[in-house]
DNA sequence: AGGTTTTATTAAACCAGTTTAATGAGTTTC
DNA sequence: GAAACTCATTAAACTGGTTTAATAAAACCT
């Protein structure tokens, strides 16, 4: 019973972090809120578990509470790096999610991550309740598709090393949490190739 | 008056296939659909004019009825292209129209296209009035984001070459109603290359 | 701590695309 | 219908990456 209480509240406390990221988007009154929250459950990932494998049907939303976790598919044997999803995040495979087909992805954990789970019924039954959560809903997705456009603008219109030095200062840390040949195919490169950038911006 | 008359059909009618589009993705009743597309104006693009150039705060959400729209930015004096659009999508330069900040793209017509165009402040408006609409919002931000998830996908998991023949597959036509370095900034090659790749496809 | 595994660097040969510049074909324009 | 543009191709020299393989350094066991 007592300890029913703390698990309760460090639940709550826990879900403080998500709570303000939805807040961050748009007003949500406490009722929906609370609701909504009401569906999270918590996932704790060891270093180089996996959230989700290719085959998988992915049936939730994912938000990244604390670690990190990597978006890669493999191609001929190789590792595909589509995005790293870092601190406070909403993520998961959406194509799967969306169409309820088996995922062609992994969902992975560079390091020992907490996430937190909604699935995709209680998603919609919330949606369906409460405009302000649907907005909610809008909005993530809205930010979502902007961060992924300017990771396409920045795919085709710099050179590899430009896009090494920017991703460096926009992400900086991601380096030392991440070995360095998920951040080579993160790039589009080999790691040999990304260690001779490396070297050439050593000298320069 | 008579024409008046005729003229009002006539939108209507034309705005057909912006109606279809909206129902696909979620029910939306009588009401609240003709109130959204009661704000749509149309306008109609000569090849070569511009409908967004880089500068230019982003006050509308457009839908491309018929004809292609290229997406692009000036960079070093060359022109990058990030996207086309063609028939029954919708688009803006989203970044600007979310920020409510000057552009730094240009969406310019390859060709004679239509499009219809909706103020930011009506959507919002019809946002807040209806949750329906809510709900077609977020799920065309989803599906913009799913295509734009699948393009970064092959920008940095495939050759070259095999990204020009999936575009070839993909999008039939293409090639034909847009120039060739059009298609090769789009791919983030010079003309040369290109041309390069297409004469390898050629003899094989 | 010592042995295994994982990760990063280096070297050398190679290759796909770039740059620059010239040519040629197709369109516009008046 | 000739002149002026626009666009696609070709060639040649170059460059920034790849591939393969060997080595070195860190991290991970038990």
């Amino acid at each position: 019973m007592f300890w029913l209480e703390i698990n309760t509240s460090s639940k709550v406390d826990s879900l403080q972090n998500l709570k303000n990221k939805i807040l961050s988007y748009t007003k949500v009154d406490e009722e929906p809120l609370d609701y909504w929250l009401s569906f999270y459950e918590k996932i704790e990932l060891k270093k180089g578990e996996s959230l989700i494998s290719a085959g998988q049907v992915v049936t939730h939303f994912y938000y990244l509470d604390s670690g990190c976790i990597y978006y890669y598919k493999m191609q001929d044997g190789e590792t595909k790096v589509l995005e790293f999803y870092t601190d406070d995040v909403f993520f998961t495979d959406l194509p799967a999610y969306v169409k309820g087909a088996p995922s062609r992805y992994f969902l992975r954990a560079t390091e020992d991550t907490t996430v937190y789970a909604i699935k995709k019924s209680d998603t919609e039954k919330s949606f369906d309740n409460s405009h302000q959560l649907e907005r909610f809903g809008r909005l993530s997705m809205q930010e979502a598709f902007i961060k992924s456009y300017s990771r396409v603008e920045r795919l085709n219109s710099r050179t590899n090393e430009e896009r090494y030095v920017r991703l460096l200062e926009k992400r900086p840390g991601l380096l030392q949490r991440v070995p360095q040949y998920l951040i080579a195919s993160y790039l589009g490169l080999t790691p040999v190739g990304l260690s001779k950038i490396r070297k050439r911006l050593m000298r320069a």
